[in-house]
RNA sequence: CGGGACGUAGCGCAGUUUGGUAGCGCGCUUCCUUGGGGUGGAAGAGGUCGUGGGUUCAAAUCCCGUCGUUCCGACCA
């Protein structure tokens, strides 16, 4: 390849809509161009990245069948083709691979089985940023595996898992799988790998001591225990004004951990969720929506909803609702000892609450309801937790049957007996993958591709290409390193040699070799490394091992 | 969905407060110069001021609507 012939239009400014440094470099590199919120076109560059990490319309009634087309929600791409049919831009392709497996995997002997694409997913995002991101069209490398029973599914997504791990490894990049709720994909065991780095979105907590990680909404919580105390008699208290935990603590003069503060929140099917959880603790919900069947979404309540289960927002407590109603408690809960809640009238609390005397619980749900926060105590060993930000690049997930069996994909096994596929899903979003690893290898000149998905290994750059010894001699270079099977990139432009090198380490290409004078006069040759700026300077009989030893550490 | 900011040449911006001939830098074209870290100079090309309406003798500028981009938030009763 020929720079003279690539389209890389690299730019000198940053233009002010690109918040991040990935982003902006990507953009500057002349990797790729913005068509509309939350929509790239990848140009050469850019598209030799995407390629390098491995080797559209569906029909709504698949989703009928699997139950996710109600379930799916607002982020799907629907329309209507000329006869009034349902399609859908595919957000995931769970439904097309069991439709394509159910018809002809019909035998144990052809288990177990996996199949991959690379392809474009459309997810109608609540909120594109921060470039390919999170952006509304994006590139999926997803892998389904079909097993005949739930080990052999545990065994394909023990391979997938390590597939992953190798993959992130070889690219270079500092990342943690970590055990995750399976949203909208479903199933019941999920990892995601997690990019580390500040712009991510997704938090996780992780053991200081042992190797338990999560995401933020997945990590368990086990119970906290609080000081024995002799219980005192329930009682009311005139608490005007105090609707927020941090103005009722102040007024009664006790810590938050002493209260039992309430989250009512409204189904997207309409119906009401009262969360009851310590004062100085934080709602996950996740977790809240995992206990609710069917529901999809939550939002805050409204004030009237609340009022009609018999609760007065701002002096909530569980004493006192509506029966019927969902009372969510968290663990953490039942040990206060001589607690406040709110009494479900205006300006008034209760205190000397012990939720194992005074709740009703036939009447509630008590689980494990709680955000995790920096410090909480691992599940596993107690030891405590720490918590990262990052960027959730792929994901695997342990289906067992849920698409098989809604959908009829059966097989016979070895006595001649129906049984439902077990599946597994597992993707890795490419376009955030490319992303992250610039989020992790980048300096003030620019990116610094790790070598694996590099657009171009090495760039053999001639200083004067108008001076034809110069251009021949890079000639004969760049033939040499492609012959070595060497990925490489002639920089054959007729420009400076400063605004070559600028792009250079603006793009990222791991291996430098220049060409100038001094490879013409005294086949000298110098090879630079990007990462660590390091100069080499060399005899053309030496500088291809060289190169190929240098690239073996990158 | 709520809140803020922005929309003027390919890109980055000024001009808007106080209405009066459309500006700057980068990039682009041509010529000269330079030639190992974004050379220096000269001459050029390029804009329905997002869009629709209104006020006015006159609107990039004031008013109303609308579309788009972007950031923050999505929340403790």
């Amino acid at each position: 390849m020929r720079a003279s012939n690539l389209y890389a239009p690299t730019l000198r400014n940053t233009p002010a809509e690109a918040e991040i440094v990935s982003h902006q470099l990507m953009y500057r590199a002349g990797m790729i161009r913005k068509v509309a919120g939350g929509m790239y076109t990848f140009l050469p560059l850019g598209w030799r990245v995407i390629r390098k990490m491995m080797p559209i319309l569906q029909p709504g009634e698949l989703w009928q069948e699997s139950g996710r087309w109600a379930a799916y929600g607002a982020e799907m791409m629907r329309m209507k083709d000329r006869h009034g049919r349902d399609f859908c831009l595919g957000p995931t392709h769970e439904e097309m691979i069991t439709d394509l497996v159910r018809d002809e995997l019909h035998s144990y002997k052809q288990l177990p089985l996996m199949l991959y694409q690379i392809q474009d997913k459309f997810r109608d995002e609540r909120r594109p940023r921060f470039g390919l991101m999170r952006s509304r069209e994006f590139i999926m490398k997803d892998l389904y595996s079909f097993d005949k029973d739930p080990e052999g599914m545990m065994v394909s997504y023990q391979k997938m898992y390590d597939a992953y791990s190798k993959i992130y490894t070889r690219m270079g990049l500092e990342y943690r799988p970590v055990e995750a709720d399976s949203g909208a994909i479903g199933g019941g065991h999920s990892h995601e790998f997690t990019v580390l780095a500040d712009a991510g979105e997704s938090n996780i907590a992780y053991c200081s001591q042992c190797d338990y990680a999560a995401s933020d909404e997945k990590a368990e919580l086990k119970p906290e225990m609080m000081p024995a105390e002799d219980a005192l008699p329930l009682e009311k208290v005139s608490t005007p004004g105090t609707n927020t935990i941090e103005s009722l603590c102040d007024f009664l003069k006790i810590p938050a951990e002493k209260t039992i503060k309430a989250v009512a929140y409204q189904t997207d099917t309409d119906e009401l969720v009262l969360v009851f959880i310590r004062g100085d603790h934080d709602v996950n919900e996740v977790k809240v929506l995992n206990q609710v069947e069917g529901a999809l979404e939550l939002r805050m309540a409204d004030e009237d909803v609340i009022q009609a289960a018999g609760g007065c927002p701002g002096f909530m407590g569980p004493i006192g609702i509506k029966k019927g109603t969902h009372v969510f408690v968290d663990a953490s809960v039942m040990n206060v000892q001589n607690g406040v809640t709110g009494a479900n009238e205006k300006d008034v609390h209760y205190k000397n609450v012990n939720p194992q005397r005074d709740f009703d619980k036939d009447a509630i749900v008590i689980s494990d309801f709680r955000m995790v926060k920096e410090g909480d105590p691992c599940p596993h060993c107690g030891a405590p937790m720490k918590m990262t930000r990052g960027i959730e690049a792929g994901q695997v997930f342990a289906l067992g049957t849920k698409y098989s069996a809604a959908m009829g994909a059966t097989f016979l096994d070895e006595q001649g007996k129906e049984q439902p596929l077990y599946m597994g899903c597992y993707g890795i979003g490419v376009g955030r993958t490319m992303a992250a690893a610039i989020e992790q290898n980048n300096d003030k000149d620019g990116i610094v591709w790790p070598r694996a998905i590099a657009p171009f290994e090495v760039v053999v750059a001639v200083v004067n290409a108008k001076k034809d010894d110069q251009l021949a001699y890079g000639e004969s270079i760049y033939k040499e390193c492609q012959e070595a099977g060497i990925d490489t990139l002639l920089d054959d432009r007729k420009e400076r040699a400063g605004v070559k090198f600028k792009d250079c380490d603006l793009i990222g290409y791991p291996l430098r070799v220049t060409i100038g004078p001094k490879a013409v006069e005294g086949d000298t040759i110098e090879i630079k490394v990007r990462k660590t700026g390091e100069v080499l300077t060399c005899q053309r009989g030496e500088y291809l091992a060289k190169v190929k030893e240098l690239l073996k550490t990158l």
